[in-house]
DNA sequence: GTCTATAGATTGATAGAC
DNA sequence: GTCTATCAATCTATAGAC
């Protein structure tokens, strides 16, 4: 008991600091030494509970991905479940909401959240493959299922234009969520921006751009 | 002129390794031994000619930012100039074509630029603050001028939009430059589109969201 | 499970011969 | 200007005592 208490404690320990580091220096950035050293553990630690400075990327990516992905899968799905119910196509702005706002409220209360989105947001231009790879792989079913949604929604459009603003969308989306941790203009400032506001903020403009 | 021409020929050979290597593994991710290797030049030739690894770094940014943003300058400029003649506000439709089309097609036609478009994208969201200061430093002005432009053409929107919907704008636009340069799905390869046809994609999908 | 100590490789930068 | 050789620091990963 005591023992397993201890062993999850350091292992906590380490996905936390990993969470808070990747995101504010990268994966290649954040040496072992360093990030043990945040998390108060020893430097073999993580070699001992995670095998490899690689498997612990994977293991920070799925403990939080998972559980985000679950939640937008669901708003996506409950979006086209209740079009289909009325006789209708799903919104596009609707789809857009049941992606972004889970996001967003996620990164708002989840301890750590924050970091982990601005993760997110650094891997998808990270030179590494190794990390671009992982995260594809932990990504990729869910924007297949925004692919889908999207074509329903929007049957004018070819699958070649829809790829391409949800791409445009994902860019546009988290470049802003991590440019917003880095910025500091006083009179510009969104840092503080409560979930609510960001949505309000970013919700209108990937929507026009999607259907324009 | 013997020696002028062998030592530009071995800056050269230095800056063009770069950009390319920089684009692709990063700058962080890019050691001085592989970078040599590939310009063909001794290993102290780096810190012979620029003098560090980081003054690399800025004379490879600086060398294609500056021709690039003088044509992005008199093109937006152009804009508002044509506006103000004919008593009306300039569109903001117009002022992200100045913009973006001098950006892809210098992407299309010089040489490097293509790398080096892959580049900025990277150096968003680089973890190291070294590359985004620089960045910035060089981007700041070019930002600057939009920003102005677009509250012209946008006066019932706030400046606080403004900013973050160029943001939105920038984030989407780098993104997916650099997204293209690594996706390899047949059917939805747009890595061989022309400028004009990926104008044609990214503009729309940009001025919708601006006015949003 | 935790620790120290260290192997083994790689890095940016530089000194000094030519 | 170009080269070799090397310093000093850093890295991931591991072996072995406790």
């Amino acid at each position: 008991m005591n023992l397993q208490s201890e062993q999850a404690d350091t292992k906590d320990s380490i996905l936390n600091a990993a969470e808070c580091l990747f995101a504010e220096k990268g994966y290649s950035g954040t040496s072992l030494r360093v990030l043990t050293g945040k998390a108060k553990v020893n430097l073999a630690a993580v070699n001992y509970h995670f095998g490899s400075k690689q498997a612990l990327l994977e293991a920070v990516i799925k403990r939080k991905i998972t559980p985000l992905n679950q939640i937008r899968r669901k708003r996506v799905e409950e979006v086209r479940r209740q079009a289909r119910k009325e006789g209708r196509r799903p919104d596009a702005n609707d789809i857009l909401y049941a992606f972004i706002e889970p996001t967003l409220r996620f990164r708002e209360n989840e301890r750590g959240a924050k970091d982990f989105v601005t993760f997110i947001g650094r891997s998808f231009a990270d030179p590494d493959d190794t990390v671009r790879k992982i995260f594809f792989r932990f990504i990729q079913p869910m924007f297949q299922l925004l692919l889908e949604a999207m074509r329903e929604a929007l049957p004018h459009l070819s699958e070649n234009i829809i790829f391409w603003r949800l791409q445009l969308s994902m860019g546009a989306l988290f470049h802003t969520l991590h440019i917003c941790e880095d910025i500091d203009m006083d009179h510009l400032n969104i840092k503080d921006l409560d979930a609510d506001s960001m949505v309000n903020l970013i919700l209108p403009y990937l929507s026009a751009g999607m259907k324009s």
